[in-house]
DNA sequence: TTCCAGGCTATGT
DNA sequence: ACATAGCATGGA
């Protein structure tokens, strides 16, 4: 990935392979404010970016360079990856819809409790409550941070549920609590099976928002989120329906150990569809 | 009005 | 180990 580091800024050139829209809206990621087509303000811990599109080049403009050379993985091949899971016309087809994704850096608490908000919700109001989440963090000026661990503390229930996260809300108390248990470094540490068993024991995590944080967290990208979407997926590519759980460990064998990467193609080509 | 949204927990067999 | 009711909330 072709990309230049600036005082306050990095300019992307190459752009086959990056795209923001791709990048922000392909579903692994709910901290993000769309401005226009193509000017995304990105939010990560207590980071900040301004991405944009200009003269074909994206400009993204941050204080924190190296941070986000990181959270977009501008130093992975998305070209040989792409190569490695375009294993059939329809995954052809995502491929070529999504050109621009890549799967981001993110910071675990945000990863753990965005995707415990999302079960059985819709993106919109998942973007809306880890946003208004943030008011509990340090005053950044004109933005929030996201809430340290100990800061989550502060927020009840009763908070949480006038946050639009409905009865989400006590899964998100009681896991903020569990995390006090653990060092969240340390798990990166853990095998996978390992850590999803870990994952499965918090509160508003199955196996859908587990294989989620194992890859959005993670980085295990042998990982295969299975929702509603993927599921008209998989009968569309294999013409039958199984338990979720079937269709995930499947997928992974299909795709191989880059298996989560075409999840997310497929994620954001079949919920274009609509 | 009913169905759906990046499903999970609790309870039953 | 597998099946299913109930769950907050708002938009289609």
């Amino acid at each position: 990935m072709k990309y230049e580091i600036q005082n306050d800024k990095i300019v992307i050139y190459d752009t086959k392979d990056f795209n923001i829209s791709h990048i922000l809206e392909c579903g692994q990621v709910f901290t993000y404010k769309k401005n226009a087509d193509y000017d995304y303000d990105v939010y990560s811990l207590d980071k900040f970016a301004n991405v944009k599109l200009v003269d074909k080049k994206y400009i993204i403009k941050t204080n924190e360079t190296k941070y986000f050379v990181n959270y977009f993985d501008l130093d992975t091949d998305y070209g040989a990856i792409k190569k490695e899971i375009a294993k059939n016309d329809y995954m052809k087809e995502a491929i070529n819809f999504g050109f621009g994704i890549r799967i981001l850096k993110q910071s675990l608490l945000e990863v753990i409790i965005g995707f415990i908000v999302s079960a059985n919700n819709n993106i919109k109001r998942i973007i809306s409550t880890m946003q208004k989440i943030r008011a509990f963090g340090e005053n950044k000026g004109n933005y929030y941070a996201f809430p340290t661990l100990a800061r989550l503390h502060d927020i009840t229930v009763e908070d949480f549920k006038n946050m639009g996260a409905g009865y989400r809300a006590e899964y998100l108390y009681k896991t903020i609590r569990k995390l006090d248990a653990v060092n969240l470094d340390e798990t990166r540490n853990y095998d996978t099976v390992t850590l999803k068993r870990w994952l499965l024991s918090l509160c508003g995590v199955g196996p859908k928002v587990a294989d989620c944080i194992l890859l959005f967290g993670y980085g295990r990208y042998d990982c295969f989120p299975v929702d509603t979407w993927i599921e008209k997926v998989y009968i569309d590519i294999f013409k039958k329906r199984e338990n979720r759980q079937k269709m995930s460990s499947n997928l992974v064998s299909y795709f191989g150990k880059n298996a989560g990467y075409a999840q997310q193609y497929l994620f954001f080509y079949k919920r274009s569809l609509v």
